[in-house]
RNA sequence: GCGCUGGUAGCUCAGCUGGAUAGAGUACUUGACUACGAAUCAAGGGGUCGGGGGUUCGAAUCCUCCCCAGCGCGCCA
C-alpha cells in the first residue's frame, strides 16, 4: 500500500473478482482475500515520504531524492500527520517517528484503496496483513513445518549465467529446497544478515490459508512477478504435501491511449492513472467489462476514447443494448397482461440459434470456472447479444418473428418466452463479470 | 545463459485442454429502419494459425528444436 490503486492494479482486482464470482456461480464456496503488503521495506519508504510531505505542511522546503514517493495524493496524508502530532516530530531521527509514521501511513493508503476498490464496486472478504506475520512466530511456525520435512538448508546459491549482477559475491544464506518441488533453483528465505526474505512471509501466508482449510487457492499477480509462480507453487506443494493447489494468473500490462496516442506513465515522477481516473471517466461497468474481454495473460490496449464511445467498437453497449431491447418488449407485454408461459415456439434459424446459443451456458460456465478464465463469459455474452440482435432484426422482415402480437396474448406468451431466458441469461453473466444490467439505453 | 507469458485475417482479438470447411470485431464494398429505433442487421473478399520436425485416423491445440516480442533471474517487494 504506498498509494493509490493504478490501472494494473484495476485488471488484478476486476480479474480476481470476476473470477471469485464466477466460481460462486459455478457452485464453489469462494473467499475474496487482499493481501496487505504492509510490512516490507517499501513501507519505510512510505513513511520518510510522508515525513516529508509533514515537514512540507510545516512550510519547510523538501526535496524528494530517488527512494522516496513523490506522488501528490501524499500531501493530504502529510497534513493530517500534522493535525494529529502538531510539530512533535519536528527536528527529530527517524527513530523517533518512523514506526508511528509507518502506521498512519499504511492506514492512510489502506482507506485510499478501500475507497478505490468501492469505486469499482469490488469486495473483499478478508484484508491480510503482511506485518502481523512479523514478530508473532507465525513466520517461524510455517519454516518449522519445511524444517521438518527437511526441506531448509544452509547453503550458497550459484550466480546466474550470462547476466551476472556486478556485486555478485557467493553468500550463505537459508533456503528452501524448492527444487523438491518442481522450482529451478533452491530459494533464499534468510538474508545473509539474518532478516527474512519476502519469500518467507508469503510463505508464512499461504501456510495460514492451507491451514484455515481451503482446498484449492489462486493467486493474481502482475506479470512482472511471473519469475516468482515455480516458488510460490514449490512452497504450497510442500507445506499441504502436495494435497492443495494453488493456481497463479499473471496479468498482463495495461497499455493506455488517449486519442490513438499511448501515454506512460512513471512511478517515480508521481504520474500514474489511477483506478479513480478511469472509473471516474468510463465508469466502473465499462472499466470492468473492457478489461475482461481480454485473457488475462495478453496485454490490453486500453483507449479511453473507443471505451467512452457508445457504439460497435464499444462490447459493453452492445450486451447492455440487447438486454434493454429485451427488457423492453417484456414492459410492454406486461401492458397486455399475458400468461408467462416457458413454452417457447421456435420455428425460424434465427430462433433456433439464439436457442442453441443459450444452450451453451451451463457448459461455458463450467469450462470458464474449471480454467479460471473469466473472459470466456464476457465473449459468450457477446456472441449471444449478436445472435438475439439478429433475430430481432429479422422481426423486421417477418412480422411472425416479433415478440410481442397484439391481440394475441397467446402467441405472444410462446414468441417471448425466448428473449426472456436471453434476458436471463445476461443479466446473470453481466452479474459474473460485475456489470450492472440495464432496463433502458439513454 | 535460464525461466515465465505471448506470436491466429491489414489492425484488435476469440477458439470448448485433440475433432468436420480455423471464427468475431474493425476496415473496405453493397444492401435493409413501423418494436429501445441504423446505438442494429444481412451479403462479399481477406489465413503457409511465427518456422522446421514428430505423435495421431485427425493438431491452432500435445512433444521437440529454432526465430521474434514483453517480463523476470541471491541479501527489492
Amino acid at each position: 500500500p504506498t498509494g493509490p490503486l493504478h490501472v494494473g492494479h484495476t485488471r488484478g482486482a476486476v480479474f480476481g473478482d470476476a473470477l471469485a464470482s464466477l466460481l460462486a456461480y459455478a457452485g464453489y464456496d469462494v473467499t475474496r482475500e487482499y493481501y496487505i503488503n504492509d510490512g516490507g521495506a517499501q513501507v519505510d519508504v512510505l513513511a520518510r515520504s510522508v515525513y516529508l510531505r509533514y515537514l512540507e505542511a510545516h512550510g519547510q522546503e523538501v526535496a524528494f531524492e530517488d527512494g522516496t514517493y513523490p506522488g501528490d495524493y501524499l500531501i493530504a496524508v502529510g497534513e493530517a500527520l500534522k493535525a494529529k502530532v502538531g510539530d512533535a516530530y519536528l527536528q527529530r531521527d527517524e527513530d523517533h517517528w518512523l514506526a508511528d509514521v509507518r502506521e498512519f501511513a499504511t492506514e492512510a493508503m489502506m482507506a485510499l484503496i478501500r475507497e478505490d476498490l468501492a469505486l469499482l464496486g469490488v469486495k473483499m472478504d478478508h484484508f491480510f496483513s503482511e506485518k502481523s506475520l512479523y514478530g508473532t512466530g507465525r513466520i517461524e511456525e510455517a519454516i518449522d513445518d519445511l524444517d521438518q520435512k527437511g526441506l531448509i538448508y544452509r547453503g550458497t546459491l550459484e550466480p546466474p549465467k550470462g547476466k551476472v549482477p556486478e556485486d555478485w559475491e557467493p553468500r550463505e544464506q537459508t533456503l528452501f529446497k524448492s527444487t523438491k518441488h518442481g522450482d529451478d533453483v533452491d530459494r533464499p528465505i534468510m538474508k545473509s544478515d539474518g532478516s527474512w526474505t519476502y519469500f518467507a512471509p508469503d510463505i508464512a501466508y499461504h501456510w495460514d490459508k492451507i491451514k484455515r482449510d481451503f482446498d484449492e487457492l489462486i493467486d493474481i499477480f502482475g506479470a512482472d512477478h511471473g519469475g516468482y509462480v515455480k516458488r510460490m507453487k514449490a512452497a504450497v506443494s510442500a507445506l499441504s504435501d502436495g494435497r492443495v493447489p494453488l493456481d497463479v494468473k499473471l496479468t498482463q500490462l495495461v497499455k493506455l491511449y488517449k486519442n490513438g496516442e499511448p501515454f506512460k506513465m512513471s512511478k517515480r515522477a508521481g504520474t500514474f492513472v489511477t483506478l479513480r481516473d478511469v472509473v471516474e471517466q468510463v465508469g466502473p461497468d465499462v472499466t470492468r467489462f473492457v478489461m475482461l474481454t481480454r485473457k488475462n495473460d495478453a496485454p490490453l490496449d486500453f483507449d479511453f476514447d473507443k471505451v467512452t464511445e457508445q457504439s460497435k467498437d464499444n462490447p459493453v453497449f452492445y450486451v447492455q443494448y440487447a438486454h434493454a431491447r429485451i427488457r423492453s418488449v417484456m414492459r410492454k407485454a406486461e401492458e397486455l397482461r399475458l400468461d408467462w408461459s416457458d413454452n417457447a415456439m421456435l420455428e425460424d434459424e434465427a430462433e433456433l440459434a439464439v436457442a442453441k446459443k443459450l444452450a451453451e451456458w451451463p457448459r461455458l460456465v463450467e469450462i470458464a470456472a474449471r480454467n479460471h478464465e473469466p473472459h470466456r463469459v464476457a465473449f459468450y455474452l457477446y456472441e449471444l447479444a449478436s445472435e438475439f440482435h439478429a433475430l430481432w432484426n429479422r422481426g423486421n422482415d417477418k412480422p411472425e418473428l416479433r415478440f410481442v402480437h397484439e391481440g394475441n396474448p397467446q402467441l405472444t406468451a410462446a414468441k417471448i418466452a425466448l428473449p426472456r431466458a436471453v434476458a436471463v441469461v445476461i443479466a446473470n453473466g453481466l452479474g459474473i463479470l460485475g456489470v450492472t444490467p440495464v432496463e433502458e439505453m439513454r
